[in-house]
DNA sequence: TTAAAAGGTATCGACTCGATACCTTCTGTT
DNA sequence: AACAGAAGGTATCGAGTCGATACCTTTTAA
């Protein structure tokens, strides 16, 4: 069968663009920058074989000069510490400190994550899965949806044509334009609850 | 139903490092960074009310000072011409010069997920899917798959109480390491392919 | 008419990241 | 046993991201 591989990789990038942004913004408020949180949260799960520079590079896919360059960074700012192999002198075994521990948990797991996924139903596919976590998100970052503008809730269709326009702009739009992405893109399933308040 | 959202979570967080790393590796050849393709895929799709520098830095999570200074650059490299707004002058609209829509057709979609994804068979759970994604795409990146020491081919179990050991080192494992993440990881899934080359 | 909001740019400093070069230590051949 | 090469780490450099701040101009709202 017809694999739609391209909207699910678009749902995934998206998902982790917006896992991205998270990251930076938690690691604002602890003084962290992203890649510190993956090192830590990666430190804190490696066994005895993989506590090393080199292991932090491979698994996070950066050269190990960068990886021991943050890492050095991440002792200086005293949340990782590291202590000579005795039998390879070589090596550095590297762990997380009290405080590294502290960042570790207040981020992992992530909280909008995880009510992202507690508000998810019972998805049935992966496309799904993908759509309700990112709607989820996006409305707990209070980030715009950034939709196709065909999927809009001030998208019209005129009569029995091709005649489109968008309700808030009160522009007609071209075929090849109900495709594309919009910022003022207004979900049609998620933002139902009218102007109910108090 | 208890959801295990943190096993889900760590499948996503994996599958976003693989593409952060495939991203910076395909940029590196055509000599630009990861933020600029994101942002030149965003602006190939973007119509005509999301086609300015707030819109890329809203999408891309990004301060609007950021995304501007890398949308000159973009247009420094040839990638992306702007014209400034003839109704709101304080507007400016992006477009994909024809390098710039080459550089998004080489890198969309992205070959290694698409192999990923046909390569996938009919999984019976999202998590499998996760998995089986994860496993093509680390093999395809020649990556390591950093799986959990309990999951590896070299684990052994010795007797019949708490008795493990890696058969790669030939030492004993305490219980807490064998659910540690393992740069030596061998997965049992995906290399049953034996030795018969030619 | 006037204040506030919105879109953009410029500049600064901290940091990432790859590349390169250079250590030391371990490993595997002869 | 000797030695070349592999492997683990660090240092340094330059390009670039990124947020913060400040500062424009234009549009919108009061």
């Amino acid at each position: 069968m017809e694999m739609d591989f391209a909207l699910t990789y678009d749902l995934l990038e998206r998902l982790a663009s917006l896992l991205r942004a998270e990251e930076r913004h938690v690691g604002k408020e602890l003084g962290v920058e992203p890649v510190h949180l993956r090192a830590l949260r990666f430190l804190g799960r490696a066994n005895r074989y993989s506590d090393t520079p080199v292991a932090v590079a491979e698994y996070l896919g950066l050269t190990k000069g960068t990886a021991s360059q943050t890492l050095i960074r991440l002792q200086g700012k005293g949340l990782v510490t590291g202590r000579p192999s005795l039998k390879d002198k070589r090596k550095l075994h590297l762990s997380l400190t009290k405080a590294g521990r502290a960042v570790v948990s207040r981020v992992n797991p992530p909280r909008a994550f995880k009510e992202a996924f507690a508000a998810s139903s019972a998805p049935s596919s992966l496309d799904e899965l993908f759509l309700e976590l990112l709607t989820t998100l996006q409305r707990i970052n209070g980030s715009k949806s950034f939709g196709i503008c065909k999927t809009c809730a001030h998208f019209q269709h005129r009569g029995t044509g091709n005649s489109y326009r968008c309700g808030l702009t009160e522009e007609p739009l071209k075929v090849r334009e109900t495709g594309l992405i919009c910022r003022e893109h207004l979900s049609l399933l998620n933002e139902p609850a009218g102007t109910n308040d108090s």
